[in-house]
DNA sequence: CCAGGGTTCAAACGTATGTTTCAAACAGAC
DNA sequence: GTCTGTTTGAAACATACGTTTGAACCCTGG
């Protein structure tokens, strides 16, 4: 075994154990186990259990982030000065997500999964990892978006983005299951591609929507 | 203290501790000293942890359905057998959660946050407690959800179901800090309400965009 | 007044967790 | 081949958890 072939199992195990269990849901001697190396391996290599789960974030989210980074360049580029549309953003996001190098079949739900959980089970420290590292590409993403719906109010936007990020993540996260479901249910198979290009014209559309805004508890009336 | 005061102060302190922090990073130790019982109380009056889980769920979950029955009742009889809109019945689902006898100002986003929580977090034994008990309800309103979609197939609709409570329940499960970044970013202050005033017509969007279906990977030419 | 059942209490139990220890095994350089 | 620094290994550490215990407590019905 090579020299640091134990990070990369440790790795390995940690993040499929993190993405269908969670964080605090997942111990170390499940990560280990799985991994077939010493319990004392973790806090050797990678220092603490907190910094083991930043880590982990950290080898997909930082060649994900160049990827989608040189995405909008390509984007920008073709565009040459004037906004790209939305539909183009949000294609230059899925292609990025879905065209990384994948380690195995599950590569793709776990990596949405994981975001998934950063969102919802965003422990302080994985949260400030996370602005630290990455907030630049978010913000570069949040100002395509920005241009690509002028007009939006920039409340609105905010939201917006928050639903078509809940929806995103939240659907990729258990894409397994979900596609499990149709299948048995209605006998179709599903790809994550599929999934991706069902998902895109449903955001755009929400994004899109007519800012209905509240007169607030109005209800359409029912004639 | 009246006889059973002890247990509404656990299902205070358990709701609130849960929504703030999730189950498994919430312990029993910290719910009976924000509640000032004793430990043993929660086994005593619960049985257990999981069973005090249910509980918190049941004591908001059943008097919601109950309301939201009635809610699609009402709009069903003033349909007169035509099928209700998809925005009537969304307004209805949300108008019921927004109309539920709070026991506090922060008892609308609690409830909202705990059903993030129960989809995001659902160990096996709330989601079979969930199933169990609320099926029911659920089922009808994906029925009224079908009627008022006929145009998508089942794939279609069954997709953006999952984006809907996607964007849904990952907007709730973490509304508080998403509140908190708009206050201190734009100095904007949000009620849960104007939340799903937002939503709707998100949603609604969403749902009925067109479906723009997979000649796979074809991603919008740039020109 | 006092017996008895429901309730509270402090303390302990057993188990699991993250972390640390220190000796053994290993690698590569001289 | 031996030495040096790195990595692994089995075991223990301290702590926190959910749960259980059994004695105290209260309050009500007789």
């Amino acid at each position: 075994m090579a020299q640091s072939d134990t990070v990369d199992r440790i790795l390995d195990a940690a993040e499929e154990l993190f993405a269908e269990r969670g964080f605090s849901e997942t111990s170390l001697r499940m990560i280990t186990s799985k991994a077939s190396v010493n319990l004392a391996a973790v806090n050797y290599h990678f220092g603490s259990k907190n910094a083991l789960i930043q880590a982990v974030f950290a080898r997909f989210l930082t060649p994900f982030t160049e990827t989608l980074e040189s995405a909008f360049d390509d984007l920008e580029a073709s565009c040459e000065g004037a906004p790209p549309s939305l539909e183009q953003t949000l294609w230059a996001l899925t292609e990025s997500a879905v065209s990384m190098p994948q380690r195995n079949e599950k590569g793709i739900s776990i990596f949405m999964r994981l975001l998934g959980l950063a969102y919802t089970q965003s422990q302080g420290h994985l949260r400030e990892f996370l602005e630290e590292e990455y907030s630049q590409t978010f913000g570069r993403f949040m100002a395509l978006l920005k241009g690509a719906t002028p007009q939006l109010s920039a409340v609105d936007r905010y939201w917006r983005i928050q639903f078509m990020l809940g929806a995103t993540a939240f659907t990729m996260s258990s894409s397994d299951a979900l596609r499990d479901i149709l299948q048995t249910k209605l006998g179709v198979e599903t790809s994550v591609q599929e999934i991706a290009a069902r998902l895109v014209p449903f955001l755009a559309a929400g994004l899109q929507a007519e800012a209905a805004i509240p007169t607030l508890i109005s209800k359409p009336s029912v004639a």
